[in-house]
DNA sequence: CGAATCTTTGAACTGAGTCAATTAAAGTGG
DNA sequence: CCACTTTAATTGACTCAGTTCAAAGATTCG
């Protein structure tokens, strides 16, 4: 719920220099190191933490800075006249945060730390001016729109899915894509969110996600440690998340099933088996 | 599939000089009217003809210009490995097509014209090249970018609803909404797009859309006729459409459907009734 | 170490998906 | 303009996946 607006010190602790970055950094964070330049390298922003839990942003806000997530995880929300809260996707370092606001000049959904993370924040109205001679960073922008446009495409996709196997599985390997993306293992995930966050970004219960998750890790196709997983068979994950609405959804799950027979424990290859022989 | 990309005359024939417009008509027509000035007067743009299901956009293309929706609908489509259309939205007058190009340089979703059509082609090389003078064009461009961003937003929150019910009454809603804020009517809806598109954009089955529809028509919420859709109820649908997953979604529903016992016929009643006593 | 939150698991019920069949509307071509 | 085909829409019957409710572990955090 905090947030505060003055100038931040690192650590909250005042007297200590603030921390900052060019935005040479800021482009390179945001995937497009190639544009950094002399003229990037003498613009600076100063970064903020944010502490797990707290708000960057809140919905109805004016609109004047995006955030470029240098550290850290976010969920972003949209909370409804009855109190529930809709994920509507998750940022982690090289997001930006807010560019909903550019529409109407007002933020239409928060974003809430989901640990201790650090943003740099971007004035919209520097970001403007300096943008008329750097263009770097007015590619930045169009960018940055377009690939939050396709993520929330990829957001769909997800939720549009025809059983929450496809939608959890698909989950999992958009996430995976996006940690590799990052240097990081696409394989072994840490999971910043929790399964009721999970669970509101694909529709469905929460109950469901853990359901899926434990179903998925008897098939052998993953292993779940609280928020560890492992994706031990990407590419029988890949098969899963293929099954689309309205063609045989359940034929082409028991050949997947069929085909991994060797590795899937008892219980979930009954399963398998009662639905083939219908 | 036919996507000609030479400059077309209008109605298809050749030798009849093209229709064109200036860029104040696409601020216009885009909803900016106040950011026309003499400068956007002298920029011009040909306009072009999409026929009824042939595609303006097709997914993979390079993205090369964005398209202003001057006149008649589109759907955005992304077609999966399986064949698999999923409608990621509809667009109508005033919308632009294309906006998730803006990320890769290439087009992550494809357009079809749901009824004989009218576009305004802005190339993207062009736009960038004029909006260093013109700044009209930077701002309808991010301003474009962000409307897009909320709107998908929109969609997303569309498809969690918990029931199907809530998915349709959202979306009627939501465009009835879009059509009023063109100045057309809110209440006298005519759907240009089928059910089954209605369906893949809701993640429900095509056959659900047609039961919903017919449930809201015996509660006396809306009436239907074919693509002829009118909301009697706005506020009764409203809220209908606030049930959210988690808090006793069946009664609030039964609630709604009490308050309208009076104008509700029988067989919907029924249910009303069946689902209170429990 | 206790409180709170998160996660998992079970049991029961039902909403919505699938399949199937009929009716309506919209094209198509003679 | 009217048979004919094709596609869209509706409706019914049946079944199961997933929601809801409940309750027991696990984890995190003061």
């Amino acid at each position: 719920m905090t947030c505060t607006t003055a100038p931040l010190t690192f650590a909250g602790r005042p007297g200590i220099a603030e921390v900052r970055c060019t935005a040479s950094d800021v482009l390179r964070w945001f995937g497009l190191p190639e544009l950094a330049s002399a003229a990037t390298e003498r613009i600076g922003y100063p970064m903020r933490r944010v502490h797990a839990g707290s708000s960057l942003l809140i919905e109805g806000q004016p609109f004047e800075r995006l955030h470029l997530v240098s550290g850290g995880s976010f969920k972003c929300v949209q909370t409804d006249s009855e109190g529930y809260e809709q994920v509507l996707g998750f940022a982690i370092r090289g997001d930006l945060i807010g560019l909903d606001g550019l529409g109407q000049g007002r933020h239409h959904s928060g974003a809430v730390a989901l640990e201790d993370s650090t943003v740099v924040p971007l004035p919209m109205r520097e970001l403007l001016a300096t943008s008329h001679e750097v263009s770097a960073l007015e590619t930045l922008l169009l960018h940055a729109a377009g690939v939050e446009v396709s993520r929330r495409s990829d957001s769909q996709y997800l939720m549009a899915a025809p059983s929450s196997e496809v939608r959890v599985t698909r989950f999992l390997l958009q996430f995976a894509q996006r940690q590799a993306a990052l240097g990081y293992s696409g394989r072994r995930l840490r999971m910043c969110m929790t399964r009721r966050d999970i669970a509101s970004h694909l529709g469905v219960a929460h109950e469901t996600v853990s359901r899926v998750l434990t179903a998925l890790a008897q098939d052998g196709y993953i292993t779940v440690s609280n928020r560890d997983i492992e994706l031990l068979d990407p590419s029988a994950l890949n098969e899963l998340q293929r099954v689309t609405r309205g063609r045989h959804a359940r034929e082409r799950h028991a050949d997947v099933a069929r085909q991994t027979t060797g590795a899937a424990p008892v219980k979930r290859a009954q399963t398998a088996a009662r639905v083939t022989l219908q």
